[in-house]
Order: C-alpha cells, then structure tokens, then sequence
DNA sequence: GTTACCACTGAACACCTGCTCAGAGGATTG
DNA sequence: CAATCCTCTGAGCAGGTGTTCAGTGGTAAC
C-alpha cells in the first residue's frame, strides 16, 4: 500500500494521483474538495481581472468614470496623477474590458464598460463597511 | 458657460487647486467629477482587499473553502501547493477577512468569512463569462 | 519526557508592477 | 505645411509580491 499514516488507508490513490509525499491527515475532505478547485486557466482569468482593481490609482479613476465619460488629461487632472501614468493605467483597464473608449477629434473619452464593475463595487463597500 | 477651447480661463483655479501647468482640456468636466472621486484612504482599503484576490492560488484557495472548511494541509494538497506557500496566503486571506478559522487539536479549519465573497465571485465570473 | 506532526514565521531571492522621462503618432488649427 | 495639442509607447528604475528554505512553537501520541 501506498502511503503514510499508522494502519488505516485502504486504496487511497485516485487514479490520476501518482505519488503522495504529502501529510494529507484528511484525505477524504481532499477528494471531495478537488474537483470544485478552480481550474487553473480560470484561477488565472479571475485572477488577472481582480488585479486590474487592486490600485488605488485606477480605482479612482473607475470611480470618476463612474461619473461620466472624461478624456485623459481631464482624468489625470481629477485624480491628480500623470497623463502618462494614466494613459498606462487605462491600458490595464482596457485589457479586462472595465472601460471602454471613443475617439473624438484630439481626445479619447473613456467611459465604465458593463454594469457588472458597479455591482462588484457595491459588494465590496458593503463587506468593507461592516 | 464656463469654458473650454481657447481664448478664455478666467478665474479657473479653485480655491484649493493652487496652480495649474496641466492642459485642463474641460475643466467644468474636471469639477464636476472630483467631488465623486474615491478619497485615497478608501480607495487603498479597496485596493488592498483587490489585491487579496488577485492571486491564482489565493482564488484556488477559496474555490476549495467554498465546498467545506479545509486544514492547512489539506489545502495544500487540494491545490498542490507547498504547505508553507499556502500558510503564507492564509495570512494574506485573513487579513482582508476573506477567510476565518478554528483551531481544533493539531489542526486549524479554515472557511470563508462571509457570503459577500460568494456574491462577488459571481459578479465578476458572470462578467468574465461574456 | 520524548517524539512526531501540523502550522506559522523570517530571510533571501526572483519576478512583477507602476512610476517618470523622453519621444513618437494622429488630429486640428493657423 | 508648420505648429500645437492630446494621447500613446518603450526604456529604466524603485518598490512590492510570492516562492522556497530553514527554523520555532504548540499539540497529541507513545
């Protein structure tokens, strides 16, 4: 038999588990747990999309757009950062879709993409407020 | 009204904004928005917890709770981490209070804090979804 | 008491993030 | 077309993040 502990564990290697140098004290509750852990491809999208709403500095600048539609150099000046920073910092913002743009003339005015980022915004002031 | 293009600034300068060396293409649009500006005290409170979230392995962590209440071990073995990582992660979880624990004998069970995580996750799972 | 086990911690290291600075691209004005 | 304005991009660098490794503390079993 495979493994570890005193006298127990009958047949515990699934299939697709290979070798187990690990502790594992409850490996029932691990068996049961693995197949409801996100996949990794998933962990990595979710993961990258909280990340684009882990600075503060983009998180003002969501909350001005929260607002209305504003042009770089009015958002840098509203949240008193670099245009160049703020240009950056909206690339990320693109790039998980949180805003959207047009182009108008010499300005690009950026406005919140989808009405999920306002619902997600509530929930955390409410988790964070008590 | 006030503003815009080219021949005007007046007496733009609000009390509180001493000087202005940037564009400021529409400031009334900049005046209107700042007041709705996240303060920098909330906007890091948000960040922080964000950032709690914007690991792969943290969110595995917390897909693997959401079933049961885990040990450490358990855990590591669930998202094949090493169990030093994944205590590592905890601190961080519990820190934003996205997680809470009891110890019991040898071990300590963790499980999720609360159901605005829940909420959350579906939010952002139904944006990512689209 | 001794041993084994589970969990936590601190240090060191590699990697990633976000800023500033300098310059390029695109569009409008004169 | 020349000048100006708004925006974007790449390089370079401080600072932060996440891992492993080694060691500590506390609890249970012998």
């Amino acid at each position: 038999m495979a493994s570890s502990r005193s006298t127990e564990k009958p047949s515990i290697q699934a299939a697709d588990s290979p070798t187990c140098d690990k502790p594992l004290v409850h490996l029932d509750n691990v068996r049961q747990v693995q197949p409801e852990v996100l996949s990794t491809a998933k962990a990595q999208r979710m993961a990258e999309f909280f990340s684009a709403l882990s600075d503060p500095h983009r998180l003002k600048l969501l909350s001005a757009l929260a607002r209305q539609e504003l042009c770089v150099c009015d958002l840098a000046a509203a949240v008193k950062m670099g245009e160049s920073a703020v240009s950056h910092q909206l690339r990320v913002l693109k790039s998980q879709r949180l805003v959207k743009y047009r182009r108008q003339g010499r300005n690009v005015f950026y406005s919140l993409a989808d009405s999920h980022i306002t619902a997600v915004y509530r929930e955390v002031a409410d988790h964070l407020d008590e």
